[in-house]
DNA sequence: AAGCCTCGCAACCGCTTTTAC
DNA sequence: TGTAAAAGCGGTTGCGAGGCT
């Protein structure tokens, strides 16, 4: 026997996701965490598939995610590291954590792909990238992916805190979310009503955060008819960090847990895209480009 | 101003791999 | 251990916005 099927087919709702969606998706998120994905529709009354919830998180809600333009550095990330590893999006992804598989693919297909179409008339940089380098990419590449995973392993033996990790290494998107319903509640006099289980989980989730008195609305929060969602958004704390933050995050988990910057014990512990297996890569890489003179 | 076209992006589709039962 | 669903992934599509005629 298999396991139980994920969600009914009948009655799943498509296209694109409605703010209040997103709300009830979020708090509950916030409230149990992402995963267990087959739950999410039953327990939040979505009228969506959990494919569907998994990929609007993951593609959108969730933190740290970084939208709109591409930086320089990051498009020469982008086209060095799909010269290598071809439009293995996910893997290329996990090199700029701020920026979803998704995301890379859409700039991808719509950008870089005619910009490198021209820019190969002129100087022919990726195809001679390709040629020239590829072979010295790929053996650097695991020789550093073996020596971060070897300094990874000395360093977790050494402080047996795993706890420590994860819940500095992810940033709230919640800053998505108030900039997307920032609008929305300028048309929309109440909050939208949740399912009970989702605002319970929402008011739970606020006073915890609340209370812990580290947390302050940020310039973000919404006007004081709204006041229930200040608490809800205040987990902006953990968001809008720039990709140097990000970088920094791993390395800085143990010092900003010795000053007392670790998140309260109940606030959400979001799952980590960039994990450290994937964030030592992404310093070696940013590095090596940068030797490389690359960029 | 209206109609058409192009572009960008969110979301879906379908396939593969992983995992729970 | 086999089976089936969940999860992950890359390709594709549909729609809205903006530009052009």
């Amino acid at each position: 026997m298999g396991r139980p099927p994920c969600c009914e087919k009948m009655g799943v709702k498509k296209g694109p996701w409605t703010p209040e969606e997103d709300i009830i998706l979020v708090s509950y998120i916030q409230e149990h965490g992402p995963g267990n994905w087959r739950s999410v529709p039953t327990n939040t009354g979505l009228l969506r598939c959990s494919k569907s919830c998994r990929l609007r998180w993951t593609n959108y809600l969730r933190p740290g995610i970084k939208r709109g333009n591409f930086t320089e550095q990051e498009e020469k990330m982008i086209v060095h590291l799909q010269a290598l590893l071809g439009n293995r999006w996910a893997a290329i992804a996990s090199y700029l954590p701020q920026r979803t598989d998704n995301d890379i693919k859409n700039y991808w297909n719509t950008h870089l792909k005619k910009k490198l179409k021209n820019g190969q008339k002129q100087d022919g940089v990726s195809s001679s990238f390709q040629s020239v380098t590829k072979g010295r990419w790929e053996r650097r590449l695991q020789t550093d992916i073996r020596m971060a995973k070897q300094a990874l392993s000395e360093a977790l033996s050494l402080d047996k805190q795993p706890s420590q990790v994860k819940t500095t290494s992810y940033a709230s998107s919640a800053g998505n979310i108030s900039r997307l319903l920032e609008n929305w509640m300028k048309t929309t006099p109440e909050p939208p009503p949740l399912t009970a289980g989702a605002a319970d989980h929402r008011t739970n989730s606020a006073e915890t955060m609340t209370d812990q008195g580290s947390f302050s609305s940020s310039a973000e929060t919404t006007p004081s008819t709204h006041q229930g969602f200040d608490s809800f958004f205040s987990f902006n704390h953990w968001s809008c960090k720039s990709s140097d933050d990000v970088s920094r995050e791993s390395v800085s988990a143990e010092q900003q847990n010795a000053g007392g910057l670790t998140p309260p014990e109940n606030s959400v512990v979001f799952e980590s895209k960039p994990n450290l297996d994937d964030q030592v890569p992404l310093m070696l890489i940013e590095k090596w480009l940068l030797d490389d003179g690359l960029f």
